[in-house]
DNA sequence: GTCTATAACGGGATAGAC
DNA sequence: GTCTATCCCGTTATAGAC
């Protein structure tokens, strides 16, 4: 049963996207890693940009959800830590680490792209709703920063496992979260 | 008294490359916007690449001044916090903020460039560090993220003011430090 | 749904005049 | 030190056959 090309393509252009930016990579390099030709891309995506575009709207609809839960909660330490632990959860899968990087690598790149800019008013609305208006600038970047604590896989050395890593990074950011 | 034009094409080049991305600037661009063409750029460096690697030669520079600065030092907190004091004052050169800038934002576009892969490394070490090899996961990582706090003013939204976010960063900062 | 072929463009880089 | 002119290449994108 071979998978939807579409898919395919996706996986493929996320993935060098991921690894070499999104301008670096060019539509013939996905073609050949899928066995195609550049013109086949073309029946599936209108644009280059589009491929981006179906990439980033699925991770916009997972932090929209994030963000609709927090608004409908009291503001309370409790719920705080609950969504690290939920934005922490979404992070584990693959699909959405691989995002994350992506999004990251290439936010000059694609720095005019709606969507794009879409997901960092959402992140920054996020960070938002973990200090609250009367909140200190200490509390601020502190609770902003324990957001990012999460992301801390990606840029830690080797020689720590992964489940450390997870393990010890939610312990700095729940720290960064206390008063 | 007209300035070095060598000095110009680097001021302009690391502006455009820190906005756009390194990729989705041309030469053309620079060039245009010195008031000269683009074949002038070839007199004063030899490739693209070339531009970059002026540009970061003078952060590197930087680093490993204060790598070597606290390779001399005992390893005790009151050591920990002077390099984030000197990496602070640093990055308030406004050279510096705008070059940190550009690497944050081309790491991808770049990640062949030697110079670049040399920065990673200094920065990791610095970040290492700070821990030293006996420190826990937690430690680490915390430690780590102490060094990034510092460059909270970039993506901070804009209600507080320069000095405000300096002051709170490093109140961050130096909390991510204790045990 | 995928192909071949090709258009149209912009990029980095070079040669040689001034 | 800067110019014009040009080269060569890879890129996105389209047209039309199969």
């Amino acid at each position: 049963m071979r998978e939807d090309t579409r898919t395919r393509i996706q996986e493929i252009a996320l993935r060098l996207f991921t690894e070499q930016g999104y301008e670096a990579t060019s539509l013939r390099e996905i073609a050949e890693e899928l066995g195609v030709t550049k013109a086949a891309l073309y029946y599936h995506f209108k644009t280059k940009d589009d491929i981006v575009t179906s990439l980033v709207d699925l991770r916009i609809a997972d932090v929209e959800e994030l963000l609709e839960w927090v608004k409908s909660q009291p503001r309370t330490p409790e719920t705080r830590r609950e969504v690290l632990e939920r934005y922490a959860a979404k992070l584990k899968r693959p699909q959405h680490i691989q995002m994350a990087r992506f999004l990251e690598r290439n936010q000059t790149a694609l720095r005019d792209h709606p969507k794009l800019s879409r997901m960092r008013d959402l992140m920054l609305e996020l960070a938002n709703q973990l200090s609250g208006p009367e909140a200190t600038p200490v509390e601020r970047i502190s609770r902003s920063l324990a957001l990012f604590a999460l992301h801390a896989g990606k840029w830690m050395p080797g020689d720590l496992t992964e489940d450390e890593v997870d393990k010890a990074s939610m312990e700095v950011a729940l720290r960064l979260l206390e008063p």
